[in-house]
DNA sequence: ATCGAAGTTCGACATTCATCGAATAAGTGT
DNA sequence: ACACTTATTCGATGAATGTCGAACTTCGAT
């Protein structure tokens, strides 16, 4: 059996088993809004590379709370782990909902 | 200077200073949402009447999170505290969002 | 005046949460 | 092999959170 992962394998939940508290707690935190917009202009990132100001252990706590959550989509790729929005599936469980709330993010710079 | 209402006064923030993390915060709990969700079907109700199971200190609790979060706007009259829904005012701030959060409720039934 | 109804405030409590540093693991490149 | 990069896990810590019961306030009714 081809073991690929870093340590844990990436669990993600199925899209029906997306769940509405879990998806809003997620985006009430500021430095894991960051990680959604950033994501949200882009098809994938590497992990370090987000403009958040915290340290490595807390960002892969935020990360965990975004894939448990069923935000984000993370794959392995040699030394990196690359991390992608999973919108289409998000917008097909809760339509409008997430383009809504980003936008909103957009709108209200000064909460910064 | 009249002052009617029951105790501290009642502080709601100006549309301008709603704070989107403040909101997405409230939304993610069940009995805030219930409420919220009640109140998207009504214009006004006391707080003593809305279908969920807990305690009166918890349920002012709730309110208060509710309030200074911008989503829900209360009054006094005689004995009872009115509640309303701030949607118009919600969808003026963040178009669309509050509508898609809703319906997002409306459509996932099994995670009550 | 007294009682009951409606809600709030306060204090306590257990849980969750965001954060960090240190140690660890896995992969790349020399 | 060895060092470096990338990211995670673990343990700790302080703050925030949801919950409750008890005491209290305000108003309406008897």
């Amino acid at each position: 059996m081809a073991r690929t992962s870093r340590r844990a394998a990436l669990t993600h939940p199925e899209p029906e088993e997306i769940d509405l508290f879990d998806v809003l707690h997620a985006l009430s935190d500021p430095t894991r809004m960051t990680i959604v917009h950033t994501l949200s202009t882009e098809p994938e990132r590497a992990c370090g590379t987000f403009p958040v100001d915290v340290a490595p252990s807390t960002l892969s706590h935020h990360f965990k709370v975004l894939r448990e959550a069923g935000l984000i989509h993370q794959r392995e790729e040699a030394n990196r782990r690359l991390t992608a929005l999973r919108a289409a599936e998000l917008d097909a469980r809760f339509p409008g909902m997430l383009a809504a709330v980003l936008a909103a993010y957009d709108r209200t710079p000064e909460a910064r």
